[in-house]
DNA sequence: GATTTTTCACCTAGGTGACAACGT
DNA sequence: ACGTTGTCACCTAGGTGAAAAATC
């Protein structure tokens, strides 16, 4: 059985390789966009500057992650929250959907009027959503019409807002979040389209996690990257008919951290920031293969709420928590944080969390408001606190679930006479972008929060001039932005070793709360249900 | 979880209904193929006519399997065994290899001396192979040039000899073995193919199956056809360099008994036999959906040895052992078979247990020749059945695991410049494409068996004019050429009830014997290679 | 009684993070 | 200490035939 998996494995390689498009891209560190002089410090307010341009070293408490009265709210993870919103978005000549443009969110799509309120408090109070610091391109004026929406952008932001971290290995991982687009606006029925995506380097910065003070730290200079690689999506070409009505997603991409590797997979290096990046690609019938964008008509649309660290670890266990809450995969790991069909906002749960581990360092601060210092009587209240575990993280859990909805587009024949296919479905979530500011942000923020949102996608946002990329060769500029970028470091949430989760502490929940709470709906196997299959025509490849 | 299932799978039946080709075609049984009159009786030497035109209706013995005097030798099984296979080999005006083809075996690939060896016997006995009865097609003069060979033909063979059956399920069912084939011949690198499957009637007729007989008889008239279906390869359209490297595989396919499917699965009646069948289009770049041949340049390949019974119950238990044996996802049935990892050839053991199976009714015939009637005496030979048992399916299910490695082609990019893709791993088992005719064929061709074989491909066979198929429209003919074909039904095998397995009689193996073979080579954990995961890039649709 | 449908345990195949071991 | 790697248990997702249940 092993045996034979191994087998498969090699032969598929084999094939994989000779298709592989690699890159050969000038220096992505060498190029100085002009892009770059767009600094954006007015909605400021949370996240200071300090603590990422230098190295920080600061020695450990000895007690550990035991050490109750660490302070931890000092928030020197960010490497600044400014961004050139306004002009990627204004630059953008044909706005589709202008009227749902905030002047601070010119990248946002449109939300419901609740998780307006929610977004626009939270970013009054200090924290702006995401911008593209590396900028977005086109080169054809077709392409101006064609849109370009992240999907499940609610998922990416709870990860955006934690820091997002990416595994890497040698034989490659998957991204988690998938990067899903939607695109729209393809109108020509004969023009074909590629769509690529390649992941390139935030800065030239190599950076460490502190795990005493659970923040991001600049540990040097960037190590040499490998060369570039694009990543087609296997169904390209998409025809402008399959555009419109599919969601193009790259769950298969493989990251890794070989650079040897020879199975197409995106080689990254370990504690570096990337951006990844979709190119749209106009289709020439003529059966070359995509080398270099710069032979190709193609636009890139850039969604900064994806930036992320490659990691071969997770440093933050947040992180963690969230992935393993989120992706179905890790279901596996979900026994410490059991889900709740709880209907309210998941992102309440998560929220609460993060505040709680930025109040002053308690490890379930609440009870200080309640009862100060039971923390280390459980005794009593060990059934209490794993039951509030349980919700947070339960309602966490649901919300990812739910937005992991895949939305499989077979291609079965190619007959176009296909209804549009469904989109996401509605759901009543909030979906902030970003983290309340403060302590009383956060209160307000939850205030509102309580009642509904978006749709979890996000407008992809304007053009920049192709001028902005000059001798631009696929793997873009950028750490000269990162002072006027949204491609920030994480906060400070949690400063536990990642070896000690507290979830762990509450070994058991009492027989009474948890007698709700036993039948865990991870566990529960869903007999086969026998509806109609839909994998009746995938993909025979392999 | 499970509302996220029911989720996804609802919309992909949304997308995969669009895409489905229905084809609404002439009944294909008032369809009268002028392609009927050839009557090839003189190879035949085996199987009688008898007890296939007409019903038979014979008592079940009472005694049921245990009913060891039984006479099961009578051969009612086949409706012909003759083929217009001279015909068809010699239409074809660009047979590539003809110094491969047989005065017999005119649609049979090329096969290593050694079992030309053993084909030659094997025919000289008065097995032929088979023939096409649903006849091949081309009306483009373009495709005459790309031949098609059949991948994994052996093991089809081992199929068609037991009489290959199909499970149909209202949920649809995957085909076992897999259809596969290469297509080599396609030259012009800016046409491409779209390659279809459809699976027709082999004539208007129901059957049933008699278990005391282990033969299929009819039943009586066809039930009425479901409108057939047009399955297209959703790799299609393939470039004309795809199709050289890639070898096209159906896996996917799925057959159902649901008349109301929709999701593109092919419809199937219950207790009828089938013919597949490939037909190789070229692609019109217009976008316009293929949804009746009669519109294409296309050519159609036919494999009779893929011809089958669709059941929704196995009915032959052996059919059921070897899918069992010969398919990794029914590895979990294979404790009563353990596998060995004998040097022997696989086919041998089939044989072996054919001919046992065949001969005057013992369930182990080889008994008699060492010692009579211990078959009820099984307290010292208890052991020894099994093992031989054993060994018999083990040889089985190597070879045909063996088979099983599949060839993944992930299509990473377009990229051209990839190297040919792996062919089989070659092989040195007997292939044989037909059965032994008699005890004293058997024993000669066993013997002639014992060294080697051909790669388990199949060399499609040449073309019929055009004017052959008439009106045709997709669905073609057939009934009316059953008694020239080599759509044969297959002999009677083993008079057993499906429910009551010969393998379940020796109970357990005596201690002794059991050690050694108590390490079930399937049981075989292999550690983890690590080897390069090579599914980096398969399709991601869904 | 024959046939079909449903459920089920047991597989394949492979994606998860935890964890221990190993380098540096 | 820190970072990387490989193994592992535990999942998802779904393909098997056996057997029970339902249907005709």
């Amino acid at each position: 059985m092993m045996l034979l998996s191994s087998t498969m494995k090699t032969s598929t390689t084999a094939s994989l390789e000779s298709a592989r498009i690699v890159l050969q891209a000038s220096d992505p560190l060498k190029v100085q966009p002009k892009a770059s002089n767009f600094t954006i410090d007015a909605i400021m307010g949370c996240c200071k500057k300090e603590g990422v341009e230098k190295i920080v070293e600061r020695s450990k408490s000895p007690t550990g992650f035991e050490d109750d009265d660490e302070d931890v709210d000092v928030e020197e993870c960010s490497d600044g929250e400014a961004g050139d919103r306004q002009q990627s978005s204004s630059s953008s000549p044909l706005r589709s959907k202008p009227a749902s443009v905030e002047p601070d969110s010119g990248s946002e799509g449109p939300g419901s009027p609740a998780s307006a309120v929610s977004r626009r408090r939270k970013r009054a109070s200090g924290s702006p959503s995401s911008t593209p610091a590396i900028p977005e391109f086109c080169n054809s004026p077709e392409l101006f019409g064609i849109e370009c929406r992240l999907e499940t952008k609610d998922l990416w932001d709870k990860f955006h807002d934690l820091g997002t971290e990416m595994i890497i290995t040698k034989t490659g991982r998957r991204m988690f979040p998938t990067l899903r687009v939607s695109l729209s606006g393809a109108t020509r029925p004969e023009q074909r389209y590629a769509v690529l995506l390649d992941i390139v380097p935030v800065d030239g910065k190599r950076y460490r996690y502190a795990y005493h003070r659970s923040s991001w730290l600049v540990a040097g200079k960037a190590d040499p990257p490998a060369p570039p690689r694009l990543y087609m999506h296997p169904d390209s070409p998409f025809t402008a008919d399959q555009l419109r009505k599919q969601v193009v997603s790259f769950e298969k991409v493989k990251l890794t951290n070989n650079e040897m590797d020879k199975n197409g997979q995106i080689v990254l290096n370990s504690m570096h920031r990337y951006q990844p990046r979709i190119h749209l690609v106009k289709w020439r019938e003529n059966g070359a293969p995509i080398t270099n964008l710069e032979n190709e008509e193609y636009r890139t649309y850039v969604f900064p709420e994806t930036v992320f660290t490659a990691v071969t670890a997770y440093q933050n266990q947040l992180i963690t928590k969230l992935k393993i809450d989120s992706n179905p995969f890790a279901k596996g790991f979900r026994d410490s944080s059991r889900l709740t069909d709880f209907d309210r906002d998941p992102m309440e749960g998560l929220f609460l969390e993060q505040h709680f581990l930025r109040s002053p360092m308690r490890l379930y601060p609440e009870l200080d408001v309640d009862n100060n210092n039971q923390l280390y009587h459980p005794t009593l209240t060990q059934a209490t606190m794993d039951k509030r575990l349980q919700m947070m993280w339960g309602a966490v859990a649901a919300a990812a679930a739910a937005q992991q909805q895949q939305q499989p587009h077979h291609l079965v024949g190619r007959s176009s006479s296909s209804p549009a296919s469904p989109a996401s479905p509605p759901r009543t979530t909030t979906a902030p972008s970003g983290p309340p500011a403060s302590h009383a942000d956060l209160q307000a923020f939850l205030a509102a929060a309580a009642s509904s949102a978006p749709n979890g996608h996000r407008q992809a946002t304007g053009l920049l001039p192709p001028h902005i990329w000059p001798q631009w060769s696929s793997a873009p500029p950028l750490h000269s932005l990162a002072g006027a970028c949204d491609l920030r470091l994480p906060r400070p949430v949690f400063p536990l070793h990642p070896r000690f989760s507290p979830y762990l502490i509450p070994s058991k929940p009492s027989s009474a709360l948890s007698a709700s709470s036993s039948t865990p709906p991870s566990v529960q196997i869903p007999s086969a249900g026998h509806s109609p299959t839909p994998d009746s025509t995938p993909s025979p490849r392999e």
